[in-house]
DNA sequence: CCTGTGATTGTTCAA
DNA sequence: TTGAACAATCACAGG
């Protein structure tokens, strides 16, 4: 609803500005959010009980699937500390600091998991024709290509540790 | 009561 | 191609 930053008075950490910002592009991207909401309609709102029932979520990215871990981690040494954003810079801080080798591991994660967000995807699409056109559903009639089941299971196996750092 | 926001980067979609 | 926006998390505050 309101995009007022200024609203939690946690805000005692002081502004970053020191830190380089590289051109942030989104510098805040709440201000884009509310600047351009053309998929607005889709996000939050579509959960409280818009016509969209199976948004596929964005698999997590390996910098993600790396946080998941690091949340754990950072939380153990700063068990105190509840500020999301303070794992979300530590986590970014340390990412950063990770080789290909090791971030490997987690790239190899989340690529695995946009294998699967494809197959939900291909469903999503589907729906999407639906929205723009309900009654054009009927045409996967003559064309059944929605159940395509190749490899469902694929047993999981991503044990591949065959790096060779530079 | 519930939802938004805050911070990170990556990834993904849409125009 | 580019840009915009969202993916998790957690606690709190505001409507």
């Amino acid at each position: 609803m309101k995009i007022t930053k200024s609203k939690v008075s946690t805000r005692k950490d002081k502004k970053e500005v020191s830190l380089p910002v590289e051109e942030r592009k989104v510098g805040k991207r709440k201000a884009a959010l509310k600047a351009d909401k053309s998929r607005l309609k889709w996000t939050k709102k579509a959960k409280l009980g818009k016509k969209d029932p199976d948004k596929p979520k964005r698999p997590p990215s390996a910098f993600f699937v790396f946080l998941e871990e690091f949340r754990k981690t950072y939380k153990e040494e700063h068990p105190n500390v509840k500020a999301v954003s303070a794992v979300g810079k530590a986590g970014g801080e340390k990412w950063k600091s990770l080789t290909n080798a090791e971030k490997a591991p987690y790239e190899a994660k989340a690529a695995q998991r946009k294998l699967d967000y494809e197959k939900v995807m291909k469903a999503y699409n589907k729906k999407q024709e639906s929205v723009v056109d309900d009654e054009d559903e009927e045409s996967d009639k003559s064309n059944s290509v929605v159940n395509d089941e190749d490899d469902e299971e694929t047993g999981e196996g991503e044990e591949d540790d065959d790096e060779d750092d530079d």
